[in-house]
DNA sequence: ATGGCTGCTTTGAGCAGA
């Protein structure tokens, strides 16, 4: 069986848990890294979680930020090695969280390595939001190539806030040069791919104007003026056994939806 | 040029998101 991983910036999960157990139950994914939970720890939704199904482990802070690693128990073992945040990079806010997944029937040597990131927006070119947003994917990318090293099968999730091409974007004169689509960010999302992993959207065919996100405002969703910025990235292992990708966009025509729609991509893995 | 939505906040108008 194809194990099916994903990636959904939830903008609240206090809003959007039914949305995330409706998708779970629908698309079938056994791994889910959420971002943007918005939930201090003590309110996290664990047992509604648990009873559905999923392991869950997650790191929050009031207000902003949180995210979450869910995965499949009749799968996986509860996740282990649980690390919070870069060791590499001192922040106040909490936007990593990563865990080995390993399979109840485990074979494999090296567990799955799953990372669910929330890289910082960056509000605007030139401002210090930006320039925290530098700093913080300089670091990202240290942490990542120590993780390669040490995981095999490594598999960096998220909400990058960066779409990587003109392509990714549905109106690229407009947004040229602006936070989100600068030269400066594409030029971090290429350095981790200069590591050595790869976009699974990009490893297969898919639609044009295919995008993650669309502004709540202005109709932007139903005009489809969207952009490409949740990404799955797998280490070369993970890659070669990736058989499908996708943007899954019926959850953003829900009521009260997110602003972003879940990334996803299925591997064949011998009991990863 | 501004604000356009949405969620959050010692429930309010202001911040943040992207």
């Amino acid at each position: 069986m194809p194990l099916r991983i994903a990636t959904w910036n939830v903008n609240s999960l206090r809003v959007r848990l039914a949305h995330v157990l409706d998708w779970l139950a629908s698309n079938g994914a056994d791994v889910l890294g959420l971002q943007e939970t918005k939930l201090i720890d003590e309110k996290f939704p664990r047992a509604e979680i648990e009873e559905a199904g999923f392991h869950v482990v997650f790191a929050g802070q009031p207000t902003y930020n949180g995210v979450a690693i869910l995965a499949r128990k009749s799968i996986f073992l509860p996740p282990s090695q649980v690390v919070v945040n870069n060791p590499l990079f001192q922040d106040e806010q909490v936007r990593i969280i990563a865990a080995d997944l390993v399979h109840v029937n485990a074979t494999a040597a090296h567990p799955l390595r799953f990372m669910s990131v929330y890289v910082p927006n960056g509000a605007a070119v030139d401002t210090d939001k930006y320039d925290y947003k530098m700093r913080w994917l300089t670091a990202l990318k240290k942490y990542l190539a120590q993780q390669l090293n040490a995981y095999p099968q490594l598999a960096v999730v998220g909400d990058y806030n960066i779409a990587p091409e003109d392509r990714d974007v549905h109106d690229p004169d407009a947004w040229r040069d602006q936070v989100l689509c600068s030269a400066p960010e594409r030029q971090h999302f290429q350095a981790l791919l200069d590591l050595g992993l790869k976009d699974a959207f990009r490893l297969h065919p898919q639609p044009e104007a295919l995008f993650s996100w669309w502004d709540y405002r202005q109709a932007a969703f139903r005009r489809n003026r969207g952009l490409r910025i949740d990404h799955l990235l797998l280490s070369s292992a993970l890659a070669g056994r990736c058989a499908a990708s996708g943007i899954d966009t019926a959850p953003r025509k829900l009521d009260q939806p997110s602003d972003h729609a879940p990334a996803w991509a299925t591997l064949e893995l011998p009991h990863a």
